[in-house]
DNA sequence: ATTAGCACTCTTGCCAAGTGAGTGCTAACA
DNA sequence: TGTTAGCACTCACTTGGCAAGAGTGCTAAT
C-alpha cells in the first residue's frame, strides 16, 4: 500500500508548509503556491486518503490538514534532501570553534550554542563518556599533616581529584606506600571494571597504619571514580521555544523546561540513545511525547564519545538540523583529533 | 511626614492580603478581615492618603489598592517581623544536609535545592569565591613522554588542574626545577595577586630547554588560575515561576528564564551583592525591575565567603523567606566549620 | 473625625451575529 | 475513470452589546 508520487508531493508540501507557518494548511493554499498542475479538490481527495492513512490529522472539521509523527517519520526517512549549510554558518561555526580550540569543554559549550543559535531551538552538548576511559595512574598528595588530595589520571589526560580530611596524621610513606599500591592494583582497567569489583578487595598484608589510612581513602575513592565518570552537560537557547506558537501556553512551556531542570535524567536518557545521527519523533520519545528530539555523536581522539543534540516541536526543519549537525559534529571531531600539539582538560 | 499607627496597620493588612491572593485588595475586605475597628469608608480615606505618598498604587479607577515598591520596602525595613520556622522545615533542612555533609559541591546544591522547595520561588547558590585563597603549592606531574598534568593546590585544599600536551617531550628534570621555581615564586600570594602580576615576569636565569616549557606551561597556568576563581552556581525551582500570576504571560516568563540562561552575567551580578542578608525590592535591581532577590552568606573555616539566594516576584513573603535563609546560612556556616574530620572537594 | 449612602467607573463574563477558511459531496466534464 | 467546479455545511474566531460585580470618591449626616 505505497503513496503514488502525487501523493508523496502534496504530502512534502503539506509538510512545508506546515513547518514554514504552523498552520494547518489547506487544499488551496497548496494548489496556489507548489504548482502541482492540479485543482484544490483533487488534493482534497489525495488528502483524505492520506488521513485515512494516517500522515494526516484535522483539528476539526473546517480547519486544513495538519502532518502527523507517521508523516514526520517518511519524511525523514525517504523524503528529506540533505542541505548544504549557508557559507554564513559555515564560517560562524568556524569562527566560533577555533577560538576556544584548545579548552575542551568549553568547545563543547560553544558548540550547544551554535546549535541553539543557527536553529533557533533548545540544544545541548554533552562531554565524552568515559566508560572506555582506563586508569592510568593514582597519586596521594600531602598539603598538611591531615590534610590530602586524592588523583586519578586516566589514560586520555582525564584528572579528577578530591581534597582530604583525615582524623588522624598520616606519615609520608605510608601515602606513598598506598597511592603505589593503589596504581598497580588498579592501571589500565577502565573505570567502570575498578568501580563494579573494589569494594570487596582489601589487600591483607598491610601493615595497621596503612590499613587505617587505606579505609578512610577508599570512600573517597569510588566517590571520585563516579564523578569521573560524569559527563558534564551544557544547554543553550532553552528559551528560545518561547517564541514557537507550540508553546504559546505556560503549560505546555512549563513542562518543556521542567525537563531540561532534571539534569542527571536526562542526561542518563541521552547517554542510552544509539550512536550516530538519531531522530526521535513525537510519541516514539518515551517522555517529551510532542517533542522531536534529534542526537548526533562526536569523537575524541577517534576512542570516546560525545552527544550533541538538538530538542524542539516535531515541526522542525529536520533536513537544515540534522544537516547542520552533521558537518558540527565532523568539525568537532577533527578538532579533538590529538596528532596536533594542542592542549585540553 | 510620618505614617500614623492606623495607616501602618492598613498598609500591613493590604501587603499581607496582596501577598496571599496577587488581586488588588479592596477597602470593604480589609475592614471585613483584619477588624481594624473602623469602617470601609475610613480605610477608603486612609488608603487614598498612602496612595497620595506612594505607598500604594491603582491598576485603574475601580479597582482595589497594590502594594508600591516602596511599601515593600518600608515593610522589609520596619513592619516585618522574624517567623520561626515550621518543625517540619527546620528537620527537612537537617536531613538534607547532613545527607552529603562530606561532599561540599553536592552540599551547596542541596541548599538552593531546599530553598526552592521550601518558598516555591526560584533560587539558586553560589561555592565561596576564592579571592582570598592563597596558593599552597604547584605541582606538575608526567603522565606521558608529551603529557602532563599541571595542579594548582590552594591553602585550603582547593584544587585546580588542567592537562597539558606538548609539541616537544620534557624531562622529569626540568618538570621539576619549573614545579619547585613556581611554587617558590607564588606560595602565599592570593590567586588575584598572582594573575595580575605575572604576565610579565619571566625569571631570566633559565636554562634554554626549561625556558620553552615554562613558555608552554604558562598561558595554561593563568588560565587554571582563572578557573580556580570560579564559582559554581546551583540553580534550583526555576520553574516554580510558572506557577505564579505574575508570570502567567508568555513575554514574561521568558524574561524572568533567560536571567538564568546568562550564567556568567548573573555569577557577576551576584558576587557584587554585599555580604550578609541582602534584600533588593523591584525597581533598586538594575535589571529584573519586576523581581525581588534576596541573598545572604555563608561561611567556610570562618573565611571563605558563599552566597545564596532567592528570586521572586515583589509580592513575597519576605518574612518567611528572610527567616529561612537565615536559618539555612546559620546551618551551612556550622557545617563547614573545619574543626571535625569531614572532608570535602 | 467617622460613617452611610449613592453615583460613577471599569473589568469580566456572556451571548449573538457575522465572517472566513476549509471541507465533503455531487454532478458535470474530458 | 480520473478530474474539476460548484455549493452546502461546519467550525473557530471576532465584534459589539449587555448585565453583573467590585471598588472607588464624594457628599451629607452623625
Amino acid at each position: 500500500m505505497d503513496l503514488s508520487e502525487r501523493q508523496l508531493q502534496i504530502l512534502q508540501a503539506i509538510i512545508t508548509d506546515y513547518v514554514e507557518n504552523a498552520e494547518p494548511v489547506g487544499s488551496r493554499s497548496i494548489a496556489k503556491k507548489y504548482d502541482l498542475g492540479v485543482s484544490p479538490a483533487t488534493i482534497r481527495n489525495e488528502m483524505s486518503d492520506l488521513e485515512e492513512m494516517g500522515y494526516l490529522t484535522h483539528p476539526h472539521t473546517s480547519a486544513g490538514r495538519v502532518p502527523s509523527d507517521k508523516a514526520y517519520r517518511l519524511y525523514v526517512n525517504t523524503l528529506m534532501k540533505k542541505k548544504n549549510l549557508s557559507a554564513m554558518d559555515k564560517r560562524l561555526i568556524s569562527d566560533r570553534l577555533s577560538a576556544s580550540r584548545d579548552e575542551f569543554d568549553r568547545t563543547i559549550r560553544h558548540a550547544a550554542e551554535l546549535l541553539s543559535e543557527i536553529t533557533h531551538l533548545a540544544s545541548f552538548a554533552m562531554t565524552p563518556a568515559t566508560n572506555e576511559e582506563t586508569i592510568d595512574f593514582i597519586r596521594l598528595l600531602p598539603v598538611d599533616e591531615r590534610t590530602l588530595i586524592l588523583m586519578i589520571v586516566g589514560d586520555s589526560g582525564n584528572v579528577t581529584n578530591t581534597t582530604l580530611r583525615l582524623k588522624v596524621p598520616y606519615t609520608q610513606e605510608d601515602l606513598d606506600i598506598l597511592s603505589k599500591n593503589m596504581t598497580v592494583q588498579h592501571k589500565g582497567r577502565t573505570l567502570d571494571d575498578v568501580l563494579k569489583s573494589e569494594i570487596i578487595e582489601d589487600v591483607g598484608t598491610d601493615i595497621e597504619a596503612l590499613s587505617a589510612l587505606r579505609g578512610t581513602v577508599m570512600p573517597s575513592f569510588i566517590r571520585t571514580l563516579e564523578d569521573m565518570l560524569n559527563v558534564n552537560l551544557y544547554m543553550a537557547g532553552m528559551t528560545n521555544i518561547f517564541n514557537l506558537p507550540e508553546y504559546s501556553s505556560i503549560d505546555r512551556a512549563r513542562d518543556f523546561m521542567e525537563l531540561f531542570t532534571q539534569r542527571d535524567w536526562f542526561t542518563r536518557k541521552m547517554l542510552e540513545r544509539a550512536n550516530g545521527m538519531v531522530v526521535t519523533i513525537g510519541d516514539e520519545n518515551d517522555s517529551m511525547k510532542d517533542c522531536s528530539l534529534i542526537t548526533a555523536t562526536y569523537h575524541v581522539d577517534g576512542k570516546l564519545v560525545g552527544k550533541i543534540g538538538v530538542i524542539g516541536p516535531t515541526r522542525m526543519k529536520y533536513d537544515e538540523v540534522t544537516s547542520l549537525m552533521e558537518y558540527l559534529t565532523n568539525n568537532l571531531s577533527e578538532a579533538f583529533r590529538l596528532t596536533d600539539g594542542g592542549e585540553d582538560s
